[in-house]
RNA sequence: GGUCCCGUCGUCUAGCGGCCUAGGAUACCGGGCUCUCAUCCCGGCGACAGGGGUUCAAAUCCCCUCGGGACCA
């Protein structure tokens, strides 16, 4: 890639990682989120960055070059919505790679557009990572650091490097419609740019508040950008003209706020998802603006609906929460998300989080997009379903029990662990059929005391009834069937459906064993008594 | 419209010039186990977008076309 490679650092040939550009370590970094508020400017000399990693075009891939060196990444969403999937695969890509690297993962909540942030989506944000387990070290909200991104915003008009735009939306609306319509690029045609001291003051007077635009130098016609994971990316012109950086309200917009922010807390690389590729030459042109290093980029694929579009609100449950209401387990969502994009060496795909942090490696990257598919995921989640402990079931499934409150614990967990092999997601919990006689009181049916009204199924019940000895115990039920099959001289069936449809009112369910040892010995008496009784009174006595 | 990214079974993927009559997983279909449904086990169906090159040899490297997507909005 044309990048310096010392040779002595050269992986061996079965890492496949190459190292393709050294740099020294950060000087800056808030390493502790008091920062948040006491947020103070740091010199605006080139600050040394490291680390440099690329994907040659081989498909090759590298990682930092030394994992000693501290490796700080960042998920920086805004709480416009809650956390969607495409969002929660980035954060957990960047939390993998920092656990992996023993480096630190950075959450900054990107609220500087007060109109369209809410709180309850920060809060919702950082519940939904929690849930995940996406723990972070440092935690910044870009709406307590405005005054920052002011004073550097002040800095570039002083070294003549953005200027103040009086433009109108409604004018540059005008305009850009205009452009569109003689089929040019609706590209901002620097007006203001050399506006003289005395129009601006007269723009100022005549109440128009401007916003900051940055003066896109001449050499940024072409830019490009190793990316780590892509290798170079170049652009042949930057398409926007001099962008703002400044809205007239003060607050700064998203690449500028960035890029501080990058810049500040020290983050030594960007992993995020492909959406961003295109702003990344504005962003290395603040940098170089700024005298600053740039991080590397890296951008992953984005993740796609069925229909083959970009992941959002219009495919249905795509956010996290979503996900966890419809009775997924975080472990699933979790696994199924750093299979969207990543693979393991091995043929395994059952992951936890920590046996993913083992495994993870950038090097394993598939860019290409990738649709999100609820079927893998429902067999996932069925996967860490019989992964978990009795105990554990029980408490991920309280949740979705609550029209159970009074039943006994021993009793909620022997029928969860008798349906656990048949259902996906916790959430087929709710209103399961079995779930209602295993729990609850049981009312036969007509259909079903008519079913049972058949002689066979009378005998096999009342031979089965007569059978039920002190020292019967589940373990017992079948060998019992069995000898009461064969004494009516009937197949096995010909008495445990009977006897399921008295127990259960049902046709089918678990194993019957199973759930008379959920039943208990007295209650199972009681059923078979009470179908009896109905039988007997035949249908006009009901 | 401009700029950029990406194309292997329906979906998630392995693949790094010969180990590929392309492997795994999921979904689907069939069989087995079984008191039923499910779980589980076994089997089956199913893909290199197309065309040119380079090479003794191409899913793999290069070019073009096509397709999909993203961003500017």
């Amino acid at each position: 890639m044309g990048q310096p490679q010392p040779p002595d650092e050269e992986q061996p040939a079965q890492h496949r990682y190459v190292l393709c550009h050294l740099r020294t370590p950060p000087s800056v970094g808030a390493s502790d989120a008091s920062r948040v508020i006491g947020a103070t400017l740091a010199p605006m000399a080139c600050v040394p960055r490291w680390g440099r990693v690329c994907r040659p075009s081989g498909g090759q891939l590298s990682r930092p070059y030394n994992s000693a060196m501290a490796l700080r990444v960042r998920f920086a969403p805004s709480p416009t919505g809650e956390l969607h999937v495409g969002g929660a695969r980035t954060a957990l890509f960047n939390w993998l790679w920092a656990r992996k690297e023993g480096g630190t993962f950075v959450l900054r909540i990107e609220d500087t557009d007060l109109a369209r942030s809410q709180a309850r989506y920060t809060q919702g944000i950082m519940d939904a990572l929690s849930w995940l387990g996406l723990t972070w070290d440092e935690l910044f909200y870009q709406s307590k650091r405005l005054p920052l991104y002011r004073e550097y915003v002040e800095r570039l008009v002083e070294g003549g490097k953005a200027y103040p735009c009086f433009c109108t939306p409604e004018e540059l609306a005008e305009r850009k419609r205009k452009a569109l319509a003689r089929g040019e690029a609706p590209e901002y045609d620097g007006r203001c740019r050399h506006l003289s001291p005395a129009e601006r003051q007269r723009y100022l007077r005549a109440g128009r508040k401007p916003a900051i635009r940055f003066l896109v130098p001449e050499e940024a016609k072409e830019t490009s950008f190793t990316d780590f994971l892509r290798g170079e990316v170049k652009f042949r012109r930057l398409t926007t003209g001099d962008f703002v950086i400044q809205k007239a309200d003060g607050t700064p917009t998203y690449n500028l706020a960035c890029v501080v922010d990058d810049h500040e807390l020290g983050i030594t690389h960007v992993l995020r998802a492909e959406d961003h590729i295109s702003n990344t030459p504005k962003q290395i042109w603040l940098y170089r603006a700024f005298g600053w290093e740039p991080p590397a980029f890296g951008h992953l694929s984005i993740i796609l609906g069925p229909d083959r579009k970009k992941l959002s609100k219009r495919h249905g449950a795509t956010s996290v929460e979503a996900l966890r209401e419809a009775g997924y387990l975080p472990e699933a969502v979790v696994n199924h998300l750093a299979l969207l994009g990543w693979s393991p060496d091995s043929g395994e795909e059952v992951f936890t989080l920590e046996e993913l942090v083992e495994r993870f490696s950038l090097a394993k990257v598939n860019l290409a997009p990738q649709v999100f598919d609820l079927e893998k995921l429902r067999w996932l989640n069925r996967k860490h379903l019989a992964r978990l402990s009795p105990g554990e079931l029980l408490e991920r499934a309280r949740p979705f029990l609550s029209g159970y409150a009074g039943v006994p614990e021993g009793r909620l967990a022997a029928a969860l662990e008798l349906l656990r092999p048949g259902i996906s997601t916790l959430s087929e919990l709710v209103g399961h059929p079995d779930l209602g006689y295993l729990l609850g009181p049981l009312e036969l049916s007509p259909q079903v005391v008519e079913e049972l009204s058949a002689p066979p199924a009378r005998a096999a019940l009342r031979l089965v009834l007569s059978r039920l000895g002190p020292d019967f115990s589940p373990g017992k039920l079948r060998p019992l069937v069995r000898a009461v099959a064969a004494e009516l001289g009937v197949p096995p069936r010909g008495v445990f459906h009977p006897l399921r449809l008295a127990l259960t009112g049902r046709d089918r369910g678990p194993e019957l064993a199973g759930i008379v040892g959920v039943l208990g010995m007295e209650e199972m008496r009681a059923r078979l008594e009470e179908a009896l009784r109905l039988v007997e009174e035949g249908p006009e006595g009901r």
